[in-house]
DNA sequence: TAGATTGTTAATCGATTAACAATC
DNA sequence: TAGATTGTTAATCGATTAACAATC
């Protein structure tokens, strides 16, 4: 299969994320990609070129049937299956991306959290016990946990990368402002909220 | 001039930052783009591309001074003046924004809160009084603000946009999975945290 | 059949990279 | 001067769009 673009992959969620909101249900059963992609505003060809990456899911002259795209996307992105997750840092950020709902309901969980700060380890938020980091290799050996959510200082990824350098992990989507690089088997998604206000603030600047 | 491109406003706000935080402050006075690049997991020549739609910033054979570049890149990127922010929804991720210290640090205040649960309104959050929705036109007219960060739920976005259609506002930073429009003079920059983090399942998944 | 809409190809647009002359 | 590094041009790469044949 010809390699799937960075962005063509993002936009899938979206399209499931519109099926699966969509509150008209069943009926009617198909949708076309003129419907689909105007209210994610995007043009009704990319989103015929990002689905076609996957076969055949259309029908010539009447769309898609929304049941079966759903259920065909949400097997290609992964949320057919559960995907647990760990949390590295429980401040501010850390807590709010634990108490964000839209996560679990797709089956992605968020079942360990890791801080350096001795007086959140031991406590629980949302229901879980914030473990040392010190432990996180171990732990996540154990649980054989795969994604890790990093919101901590800058200061506290070197600390955190040499230790994750050592497990298995294959993903980490990185809420701080460090850069970080574990080499090409590992996926590194970096949200990087002041340089997103940043740019605002540069176009407005103008 | 010609157009910036969106990546390399982005990238601007990396390189400012980068200098910002440099603890080795002022010796050696000159960085090249080797250096600054490697620090971000940048290439040097797509830096100094970046760098080149503003002008000659840089000295052949030395590099770049490091605090001519700051003070540069703070002009252009607009972070020598202060920006005055409002935020809509006061919920676990719109506290989150709001304590988040790095922006303050650059200028960047959150200096209006509001929300639509009456628990809420009234009472002060990080300092500031959370206010009714209902205000927001009223409140940022007279205030004169023109960035708004949206973190309220999905379906509150619709009044919200309704409101915000009848200011001056000129961009907006929408936290939410809704789709927002208000024509070619308002920026909108979505920070999809569903999508982000999807996307690395999608690529985990395969 | 006529109308609607997909899926795909080729064209276009935009961003990154490589190469290198200019020059400090 | 020799070495280092910028700034810029042309080449490449990648993503989007337009056009349209295929077909339900």
């Amino acid at each position: 299969m010809k390699k799937v673009p960075e962005p063509t992959i993002r936009r899938l969620f979206c399209y499931y994320r519109c099926l699966k909101n969509d509150k008209s249900d069943i009926i009617p059963d198909y949708v076309c990609s003129d419907t689909l992609g105007e209210k994610i505003g995007i043009k009704p060809t990319l989103l015929r070129r990002d689905l076609s990456f996957f076969g055949h899911m259309g029908r010539k002259g009447k769309g898609y049937n929304k049941n079966k795209l759903k259920i065909r996307l949400e097997e290609i992105i992964g949320l057919n299956k559960e995907w647990e997750i760990a949390l590295i840092g429980a401040g501010n950020l850390g807590k709010a991306i634990l108490s964000y709902n839209q996560f679990r309901e797709m089956g992605l969980y968020i079942t360990e959290i890791f801080d350096n700060d001795l007086d959140k380890i031991g406590r629980k938020v949302n229901g879980y016990l914030v473990k040392n980091v010190k432990f996180i290799k171990q732990v996540l050996q154990e649980k054989g946990i795969k994604i890790v959510i990093i919101a901590t200082s800058e200061d506290d990824v070197e600390g955190i990368v040499h230790q994750l350098k050592k497990t298995n992990i294959e993903a980490i989507w990185n809420f701080t402002t460090a850069h970080i690089d574990l080499g090409d088997d590992v996926i590194v998604v970096k949200e990087d909220l002041c340089c997103s206000l940043g740019s605002i603030i540069c176009n407005i600047n103008k």
